[in-house]
This record gives C-alpha cells, structure tokens and sequence, in this order.
DNA sequence: AAGTGAGGTCTTTTT
DNA sequence: GACCTCACTT
C-alpha cells in the first residue's frame, strides 16, 4: 500500500489535513466531516512515508469506544497490527504510566482504581470519620470538589485556606480523602491524570524519554480535554513535538466535569506554529438538517465558527409535532416508527433523543406497548453492578488487604454480625495507628480488644479473606473469580434477593467467571501485568459496555449527551421545551445556555435523513405538572425549514407565532398577564398540579416571582 | 444488627 | 415517580 491509498479516498479539506507537514496542527472537524477518518488517515500517511514508526505515534481518545474504533479501523487501513502504538484513553495511558513508573508517581505497585461510586463511598466516609455533618457538607459536593481541584491539578497544600468555612472544610476533606488513598493504595480517576501529569512535570528524565520516543501525538474530540489533560499534552509535546487535534468547539458539552472549551480557542496562541484547518463538508445530514443547524448554533457568541454545507439533496423537511402531554408525544412518536417500520425501514434506523434520563420511562411504556424493540443506552454498566463489584471486593482484598474501599464494601456483605457498633471500633483504630483497616482488625484480634461475639465474627472473616488469598494465588483467573465467588456467599446472599432481581444477580456472577476467563485468554495486556492487576484494572478502568447486539433491530433510546458521536437515519427530539431543554439550570447564564444550545446542534446533527422535534403542552415531571413553553431553540430555527405536523385536525402548533395555547384545568395558562388582589400585576410562569390543590407560578412586576395556590388566589385576568 | 417507614431530592456522564 | 438516606422499631 502507499501514500495514495492513504489520500485518495479524502477529499481536498482532509487531504491538506492529512498531509500536512508535521507540525501542530488543530483541525476543526463539524459533525459528520470526517473526523475519525482524518486523524486514522493521517497516523497511516505518518507510517507510510516514514515520517513516523508505529513505535513512535500516541493517539488519545476519551472514551475506549473510540479508542477501539481507532484501533480497528487503523489496522484494516494499514493491514496489520498497530504493534508499538499507543491507542488509548486518557485514562488508560495515564494507567499504563503510572504502572510503568510507580516508584517514581510515589505509589505502591499494587495500587488500586477507584471508581465513582468507590470514591462517593470513600469520601463518606472520611466526612463521617471527621465527625462533619453530612447535610451541611454533603459527600456529593465534596466529591464534586474535590474532582473538579483535581482536574485543575490542584492539590490541598495549594488551597488558599483563608476562605469561607465551608471551603475550609473542604479542603479539610479532600486533605483526609487524599490520606486515607494512600494509606490504601487507592487511585482515583482524576488522580491518575493528576500523578501522570505530575510524573511528566517532576522527572525530567522521564519526561525527556516519552518526549523522544512519542514525537507524533493526536488528539481526539479536543474541545472535550479539561486542564490537566491539556496541561499533560504541552508537557509531552514541549517544543519539538508534532501535536495533530481534531475536535469541534460546537459541540462542546461537557464544560460541567470540566472540559475546556478554551483549549480548542486557545491552541493557536500556546502551540507555537500552530495552524488551523476546518473541515466543513458534511456527509451525513441532508441540505435542511444542515441548514436549521448552521441557523441555530450561529445564536451562540463562543466559537471559531464554521458553516456546514453537503453536495446532497435538500431532503425532507424538519417535522414539528407539538403535543398534548408526554403521553401523546411518546404515542407519536411510537406510531411514526412503526408507520417506518412498515415501509421496511428497520428499528434501528430510529433513535429518540432526550435531555434527561427520566424521560425514558414514557418512551418506554409506549414502545413496549406497541410492541417495538428498543434499546436504552447509559444505565448501569457491567463492572458497576452491585454484584459485580462485591465480588470483585472480595478478589481486591484477598490480594490487597489494605484495600479499605474494598474492606468496608465486604465487610458485613453478605451478612455475617458486623454492624455500626463494631466498624466504629474498627474506624477508631484505623484513626489511632494511622493503617489500614485490615491492620486494624488484625490488631484487635491479637489484642483481644473488643466483645467475644464482634472478636469472633472479625476473625471469621478475616480467615476467609485469608484463605481465598491463598486459594486464588497462581489459578487461572476464571477459576480464581469462580471459587472467590463461591466462598463468599454471595451466591446465596443473592439467591434470598426477592424477585428477578436476584436471579439476574447470580446471572452476573455467573457472567462475570466467563468474562475473567476470557480475559486473561485474549492476552490484551499492553501493560505488562500480571492477569490479575490487569484484569482488576480493565474493570475499573472500562466499565463494561452497554451496546446492545448490533444485529438486533430495535430503536435506539438515549440522551443528547450520550448521542455524540453516533448517527442515525431517523431522530426524534423530544421534550423541546424550556425549562427541559434548554434545562432550567442552564437558563440564566449565557455560557451555559450556549452550551445547551450546542447540545441540541449534537442532536439535529446525528440525523441523517429525517429529523423530528416535539415538545408537549403539558409535562409531568417530578410527579408534578408543568405546563412549558415551547423550547427557544425550535424558535432559533428558520420557520420556511420546519413543517408542523397536524394529527386529525388536532390542535394548532402555536411555535412561531403565538407562544403556547394549552388550556388548563383552572382556565389559567402560562404567559397569561393576571392581577392579584395585594400582589399587582404579573405573567402566569407556570402551573402545577390540578383541581385545589393547583398551584400557579407568577412573576409579579412589583413583588417578584411567587409560587401561589390557584384556588386561593384570586387571580383576575388582566 | 437488621428491617421498616418517612422525608428530601431530582441534568447531562466517562474514566 | 423513584431513589436514597436517616430515624425508628424489633
């Protein structure tokens, strides 16, 4: 194979990308231009004309989904393995670093990864060991910021002190949470970028290896790097390096777990030499998809800008379909999939795209009860399952037995009479020695210091975690997780679990022997670990995926967020409505109205063929009724481009012109100016609930926004 | 120590 | 409407 079969297939745009010469380069990829296809390419034009070995590219993705795709599809275009490449998440390279380097990173070599709900538990715990109130210092916020320090590569000493008390506090966590992970060995996810940068920052030598070494490094989905991964980039590419970036500022929607949209704003001015190419051609949507997209992102003030355009057809028109409630939207929607269905357009065509998770369940119901199969992406993942994880405590800690996380996880899992009472002892003396809980327990045994029957139940314990220590050492790792699974009861801890639920636990258990088993035969250990590290590491650090089979024909259901990325031929946007999307959190502040809106561009561009927006007159949400105004961004969408869909001369689609019209049960509606009798004059925000117990949300010109109860109110129209 | 009921909360998600 | 946490009971 040579050159031209790298640049042949491209167009003008993404030949110049490819083939420019190394340097750093940032490429502005919209959605559906190509962008993976850009960055495979040009690591194969490295390779290709000896600019690069294998041995010397490092291509970095967020998530293992990309990066595997990026594996594959570079080994079909090269036809061979990647061999010295390094393919892999921010995370996973990250990982691999710090296992290569653990002396140097300041870790034990058996170290742990935390995940987020190992972390949550974890800071819970510290909060509880602190004797800190938990509602005034909640583990979620502390959690939230002590990430989000981390991401800024932010440590406690570097904390300013001096600020309010609850900051104080704060940081009086993150600094004992941080304790207590190196007493255990536990790494959390922020803390592997935050080591691997700090590794890079403080050992020169280091540092000057993988610089010699990854002389071509590329970057996925670059608007989605937070501080300390773009921090980590400049060091490993310094002066000499070749750093190729692909990423769109437009879809930019993750500024909330930290990404830095500045980094794609920024590259220019902090990569020298930089140059800049925009890849605008889309081969995805068609002319009106494109066009209501480029009209509704052009509201946003933040960006490099950048206009798609397609050689195809205009296509069909937008079809906007206002709805009675969330009911009738979902029926909707149901119907114009099964009417598909009948002209032989498969399931799995069709996605229905929504802003929060809880909007799933109406979807849901209407699918199951038409009878359509479907998919719900982003719930709960294989490696994040209760189940899962305990048994996976088990094997952690018979290995690790300072491994706290897994420790308190296990404890009294299933059942064996070690409550509150005996942890507190237990937590007293991890406090005292300053070890581990294990230690700790191990001490009291010796000691004898603590009630016969908790002595006893400790001991029991701590001999069956013993035991299976020595039992799974040098087993292969399928029968080591099946006989740890067998000791530890779970199996019918599980089993007394009422319902389907247990049943499927034990399917999980089961599913998990097969999975280590597996793992260890595919030999996918780049790191050079032992199976077992390993494997406990691929658990932490890939959760495990929640694709559905890809031959199954059903409809894909998900959020906006987790739809980046992916195309279909057939989307439904629902709940456009304000207050949902854009979400009412995000409604105040411009940057993050900004941000909504360059969800809802994600979600008009993964549609390939047909795009369909409804919102409802009436929602409930919450367990409460809302009656919401029709979302800003169908307004922001050229009306000539959209055609109102009318069901059996059913109600009018009251978008564009008139605001809503829905009628509700105590002839107040939203928008309506009313007067009351003390509070003046005022417009009718909202409504909420029904018959005497309805209330009413209105925003009075004198005295503000008020929360009122209908019936008592006496609202006159004004 | 384990099981039950009330009350508060509720964006988005990967690693 | 669903889930999680806490206080209370057994």
């Amino acid at each position: 194979m040579d050159v031209s079969a790298v640049l042949d297939p491209l167009n003008a745009a993404q030949r110049e990308a490819v083939a420019a010469p190394p340097g750093n380069i940032l490429v502005l990829a919209g959605a559906g231009s190509g962008k993976t296809r850009v960055l495979v390419h040009r690591i194969a034009w490295y390779i290709q004309t000896g600019e690069a070995q294998p041995f010397g590219i490092l291509a970095v993705t967020f998530t293992n989904k990309a990066a595997a795709e990026m594996r594959s599809r570079i080994e079909t275009l090269l036809g061979q393995p990647i061999g010295g490449m390094w393919v892999g998440t921010f995370h996973g390279i990250a990982h691999r670093l710090l296992r290569a380097h653990w002396q140097d990173a300041g870790l034990p070599q058996s170290f742990q990864i935390l995940d987020s709900e190992d972390q949550y538990r974890t800071i819970r715990r510290v909060i509880r060991a602190l004797e800190l109130d938990e509602s005034q210092y909640p583990p979620r916020e502390a959690q939230w910021f002590i990430n989000a320090r981390k991401d800024e590569g932010l440590r406690p000493q570097h904390l300013d002190e001096s600020g309010d008390p609850v900051a104080r506090q704060m940081i009086r966590i993150y600094q004992a949470y941080e304790d207590t992970c190196k007493r255990s060995g536990l790494v959390d996810f922020a803390e592997l970028l935050l080591k691997a940068h700090e590794l890079f920052r403080d050992n020169s030598g280091i540092l000057a290896h993988y610089r010699q070494r990854f002389r071509h490094v590329l970057v996925d989905e670059f608007q989605d790097t937070n501080t300390l991964q773009y921090a980590w980039l400049r060091l490993l590419v310094g002066g000499e390096g070749a750093l190729f970036v692909v990423g769109d500022d437009d879809q930019s929607v993750y500024s909330w777990r930290g990404a830095r949209m500045e980094n794609i704003l920024q590259f220019q001015r902090d990569f020298s030499n930089s140059i800049l190419l925009r890849l605008e051609q889309n081969y995805r949507s068609t002319g009106i998809i494109l066009e209501a997209a480029n009209a509704l992102i052009a509201n946003n003030k933040t960006r490099l800008g950048k206009q798609l355009w397609t050689e195809d057809g205009e296509g069909e028109k937008i079809r906007l379909y206002t709805a009675f409630n969330e009911q009738d939207e979902a029926q909707f929607v149901v119907d114009r999939i099964a009417s598909l269905r009948s002209s032989d357009i498969p399931y799995a065509s069709s996605a229905i795209l929504y802003r929060v998770s809880a909007q799933s369940r109406v979807l849901e119901e209407a699918l199951m009860q038409a009878g359509i199969p479907y998919r719900v992406y982003g719930g709960q993942r294989f490696y994040e399952r209760a189940e899962i994880k305990d048994a996976l405590a088990y094997l952690r800690l018979s290995v690790y037995h300072d491994d706290d996380a897994s420790f308190e996880r296990i404890i009294n899992t299933p059942a064996r009479g070690i409550g509150q009472r005996t942890m507190e002892e237990l937590r007293g003396e991890v406090k005292r020695k300053q070890c581990s809980l294990w230690r700790a327990a191990a001490g009291i045994l010796h000691e004898k210091s603590m009630r016969a029957r908790a002595l006893a139940a400790l001991e029991k314990f701590m001999a069956l975690i013993a035991r299976m220590g020595q039992w799974q050492a040098g087993r292969p790792l399928g029968e080591a997780m099946d006989g740890v699974i067998k000791q530890s009861g779970l199996i019918d801890h599980y089993r007394k679990e009422k319902g389907e639920r247990g049943l499927a636990r034990i399917e999980n258990l089961e599913e998990l022997v097969t999975a280590a088993g597996e793992f260890e035969l595919a030999d996918r250990n780049a790191e050079d670990l032992e199976p077992l590290p390993a494997f406990l590491a691929h658990a932490a650090l890939e959760s495990g995926d929640t694709q559905a089979d890809a031959f199954a024909d059903c409809v894909h259901l998900m959020t906006l967020h987790s739809a980046k990325g992916l195309e279909f031929q057939n989307v439904f946007l629902v709940g456009m409505e304000e207050g949902l999307f854009p979400h009412q959190h995000n409604t105040e502040d411009v940057a993050r109205l900004e941000e909504e809106r360059r969800l809802c561009y994600v979600g008009i561009t993964r549609s390939q063929r047909t795009l369909t927006l409804c919102h409802a007159l009436r929602r409930r949400l919450h367990g409460a009724d809302f009656y919401p105004q029709p979302s800003r961004f169908i307004r922001e969408l050229p009306e000539e481009l959209i055609s109102p869909v009318r069901l059996g001369g059913g109600m009018p689609a009251p978008v564009f012109s008139r605001g809503c019209e829905a009628v509700d049960p105590g002839g107040l509606m939203p928008g309506q100016s009313v007067i009351h009798a003390t509070f003046g004059r005022g417009v009718i925000l909202n409504l909420e609930g029904s018959g005497s117990h309805a209330r009413v949300q209105v925003n009075f010109e004198e005295a503000g926004c008020k929360w009122l109860v209908a019936a008592y109110a006496g609202l006159q129209p004004a």
